[in-house]
DNA sequence: AACTATCGTTGATCTATATCAAGTTCAACG
DNA sequence: CGTTGAACTTGATATAGATCAACGATAGTT
């Protein structure tokens, strides 16, 4: 008889501070590695699969929730049905922080592929953080984060053009898959090409355009969704942005993981 | 001899919850109209003239500011000094929240008229609302309004054509007057057509024409900056959104007072 | 293995809005 | 009260990227 084994992207429930992935998620924001124990507030983790809902547009706000594995996207909608992506939040980063103000979430939140999240019910979180100056500061920053993060968005959407985007949305994924202490040159993309359109504000075809254009310059190699290899630094040219430069990279990390 | 009077902007430095504007800034978060006294965190005050900066994209962040009255812009700039105009705060609305991640401001912060803003020293607001939960609630409210904005933002340039966000831009100058207890149809625009078009990714070209089409359709009457009259149902209609009809710019307003 | 639906690629054409080019208006200043 | 310069308006033309159209590849299903 083989022994039970827990899959990779374990589920752990119960305090946060005590969470294996701790230091790829909450704990990114602690300067104190040993911090982590003031992170006391109750966990739970849920498992989803592809096109599952984490939540609904409209839906009460209740939770926030964090990533553990797997991506996201965020979709938001107009009266008349458009639907803008605006992002994908993949390990460690966080979802629903846009409904708090109005007290229901103001986009749908859909797996991508298999996901594991775990859910920080609100109220609780609030209670528990409460005389917690350190927790208090790492649920702003947490927030402080989404919204440079939509800032950034709206200069890369409103500002560069089609190829820049395409760039610089291969560097942030690169970038993310560092953070995670993953491969930056080598990953697959959960999004299909029309939801890399619907976010870029670009149509499918020059999505795919794009793709085999710099793969024949020698930026990229990939197959389908694989990416084989990538060009950080040719890459980073092109999106006339160095933030995602490997050095750069690199020193971004050590900051995240310092403060 | 006459005596001394306060500008219609007075000036108010000591406890936030005293402050005579606090129903139009803060307090809007508070459902609790007593609430107000728990705001007993310092705050100083600040007088800026057009072209002012309030902070530089860069500096070390040190505080969040909120708007008492004026307008100001907050613009990004690329790596090769393309600037995009992520915002135009006004009363009420806060500034800064973007740098509390990197530690450094995200954007340049720029008086557009004669602002008066309020500084709260970031530690000490925390410090301050240690183990207050409503205030922690309060300010982690602040965040989410702004996230919420920046993904309604990316859906309006994403999604919508050239006079749809023309509308959606002028609704939304029209909803925050409405908030400050101000003339929703009569008031006058801090910014310039460039402002404007920068702002919504639009040459000031195009923002010209789509004034002066909106003004031949009868759907606002304007002089330069000042507008006399502007039509918000006609608008809503063009935009494909609902949410700036006056009846629901009454609700919001009301829901905004309460929560 | 053949079938089918979804997703991705590639080429041809079209269009919304940018860009270019001239004015026009207005506020500030000597 | 004429001068200057910035901000705005209006018309003509250009273009990046959308849209339309057709086809190819892949994974899941029977």
């Amino acid at each position: 008889m083989t022994p039970k084994i827990l899959p990779l992207n374990q589920l752990h429930n119960g305090k946060c501070g005590s969470c294996a992935r701790n230091k790829l998620c909450f704990g990114r924001f602690l300067a104190d590695s040993n911090a982590a124990e003031q992170l006391d507030f109750e966990i739970s983790n849920r498992i989803l699969h592809r096109g599952d809902h984490i939540f609904y547009s409209g839906q009460e706000f209740s939770s926030l929730y964090m990533v553990r594995s797997g991506h996201v996207k965020t979709v938001m909608v107009t009266e008349d049905g458009e639907e803008q992506i605006t992002g994908f939040p993949g390990p460690g980063d966080s979802i629903g922080a846009d409904g708090l103000a109005a007290g229901q979430y103001a986009v749908d939140a859909i797996a991508l592929d298999t996901v594991s999240i775990c859910t920080l019910h609100f109220d609780h979180l609030l209670r528990t953080s409460t005389g917690e100056e350190d927790v208090q500061r790492l649920l702003l920053t947490l927030f402080s984060e989404m919204i440079f993060g939509n800032e950034q968005l709206l200069l890369t959407l409103g500002k560069l053009d089609a190829q820049q985007r395409m760039a610089t949305f291969l560097l942030k994924q690169s970038h993310a898959q560092l953070r995670n202490g993953c491969s930056p040159v080598s990953f697959t993309l959960a999004m299909s090409r029309a939801d890399i359109g619907n976010h870029l504000n670009l149509a499918v075809e020059t999505v795919s355009r794009l793709l085999t254009q710099f793969k024949q310059r020698g930026l990229i190699k990939f197959n389908r969704n694989d990416i084989d290899w990538l060009d950080i630094d040719g890459l980073a040219n092109l999106s006339n942005r160095r933030e995602y430069t490997l050095p750069q990279m690199a020193e971004n990390l050590a900051t995240a993981q310092l403060n």
